[in-house]
DNA sequence: TAAATTTGCTTGCAAATTGCAAGTGTAAAT
DNA sequence: ATTTACACTTGCAATTTGCAAGCAAATTTA
């Protein structure tokens, strides 16, 4: 078994702040859910060549935390036995807004790719109509 | 002078989501930013008592590590020589979206306090006019 | 005005978390 | 039957966080 879990039992105190940070506030989890959200990624090999710097077992131990956690959900792949297919929770669909006003923030502030300018530029022209639709897209998964 | 500063020197990669991590994706970062935010704390000493879990010196050197990512700024203190006014930039301020979105996604999913709580009612009656109203009021400062 | 207290830190060391490189078992492709 | 793909695990090093103590300058108290 890996050993690499966050202590994620207790909440530091009652603020909703800590609280989201005790869940998904380290330097990956968050990227995972991205990846599944925004970029249709769905598989450890996925998201491992995504995000190449990431080490092998750090990912193994977030995809078990987010999965305690109820963020993300393990499902059979339709193409292959051998692979796992994570999918979102309606817990980490409503991560959705989250991401969305992290997009704007950075954006604003710092030089982002391309791909995160296409949703930028979706995020500013309409904001709730792109999470509607993106939820929707994520829930028939 | 301080060790502990976090690396935030390069991007991992040209992703908001990353950047923003990058930035105040550890443990304490943004509840220094909620305590000014929401919280009307504005100095060590105030920061310290509002997290009483927080080592003295992850503090001091995420202080610091604000300041230089630009988010807040030092200032002198009306009151006394003795204290410092730590003030969020407009950069800080444009955090406050995020911080709502967080208040709403963990008051849906997890139990949280009772001033967390008014918060987040003012935030499902009217979103946009809370951080309206609460940009205006930390602009001020 | 001298002594005690408040304030915002720093220092040294221990504990926890993350990162790297290599390896393992099962499923699928050749 | 053998090689490759896939999803991991393992052991150890490096980085980050946490704890307890200490310290200088400003302020309050006696």
């Amino acid at each position: 078994m890996n050993k690499n879990t966050i202590n994620r039992g207790v909440q530091r105190s009652p603020c909703p702040i800590s609280t989201s940070l005790d869940i998904w506030g380290d330097k990956w989890s968050l990227l995972i859910i991205r990846d599944m959200m925004l970029f249709n990624k769905n598989t450890y090999g996925e998201f491992s060549n995504s995000m190449k710097k990431i080490a092998t077992n750090i990912l193994a131990s977030r995809l078990v935390d987010l999965e305690q956690s109820g963020l993300i959900s393990k499902e059979e792949h339709p193409d292959s036995k051998a692979k796992i297919f994570y999918k979102l929770t309606q817990k980490g669909i409503d991560l959705l807004p989250i991401i969305a006003e992290m997009n704007l923030w950075a954006a604003k502030y710092y030089e982002i790719g391309p791909k995160a300018k296409e949703v930028n530029k979706m995020l500013k022209k309409d904001k709730a109509g792109f999470i509607k639709s993106r939820t929707a897209v994520l829930k028939k998964l």
